[in-house]
DNA sequence: CGAATTTCAGTGGAACTGAAATTT
DNA sequence: CAAATTTCAGTTACACTGAAATTC
């Protein structure tokens, strides 16, 4: 939403600035992977079967940041629209074995290309050096915090 | 949760850096303000109380970047806490003028304590100057998406 | 009349919890 | 037996929508 004015306890706070520029980042990136049919949690599993292979749904789970509970359904979602494929492991029969199809690679180049033009938008107002800067910092941040 | 091996897709995503910090920043603000019995828009209003003084309801929204319906069910809360008082405008019928009580104002006092030890939480794996880097570069980027 | 304010009743994605069933 | 995996059935805070009633 608009927003005027805010307090300077809150526009200083770095936890604040952190939460509320993830507001229209997660508003962008919603909306242009919307368009596609995608959210943001499909996109990470994407890239993952891309990056590592298939996976059950315990590492995608890991690799994803995304809950275990929440795979399933997501999972059963990239099923019905042709991206993954889902089998049980016959050397470990508690798994499920997710692959990604071609249609499933096809999608995955094509949000690439939506995403670079979405983080331009979003950081618009920073020099490209200025951006390396600040994904240095937050990935400091998330390091510290469990996140790699 | 406990994050292992993103895919560097994601690592290098910054609009996913920005919301993936923003789960750490959201959950020590959380437990930290829960710890309080209080949430993060508790004490955007208690800022804006203290810093504008008394304001309508929808200048709290405008400020605090709060939909006005959600101010109601706060507002309720916070009056209820003995944080803020609720009375009818007569100068203008259509509004509510909220005012910060004495209870208020102390609670946000050990808010702002308690906040500042959850910043030095948050970023410490960054020196101050590099504190003061990120609060730069992420309220340019929140201005440019109407924040400022 | 149009516009602003308060309020209620919702939706939807996201983060998270607990537990059951199965298999290792 | 303990530990891991999948799945189901929730909860909670948050961002957001739509509309009614009242007043300016």
């Amino acid at each position: 939403m608009e927003m005027a004015g805010a307090p300077g306890r809150l526009r200083r706070l770095p936890s604040w600035l952190i939460t509320q520029t993830a507001v229209p980042a997660g508003r962008l990136v919603g909306e242009g992977l919307g368009a596609q049919r995608a959210r943001r949690a499909h996109y990470s599993v994407l890239a993952a079967l891309d990056e590592f292979g298939p996976a059950s749904q315990a590492e995608l789970s890991r690799r994803c940041g995304i809950y275990r509970s929440d795979l399933v359904a997501l999972v059963n979602e990239m099923c019905g629209l042709g991206w993954v494929r889902r089998a049980p492991d016959h050397d470990d029969r508690r798994r499920n074995v997710i692959t990604i199809t071609r249609s499933g690679e096809h999608q995955l180049r094509l949000l690439d290309e939506l995403l670079a033009g979405i983080q331009d938008e979003l950081l618009a107002p920073l020099s490209p050096a200025e951006r390396e800067q600040l994904v240095r910092l937050l990935t400091r941040v998330l390091e510290h915090h469990g996140g790699g």
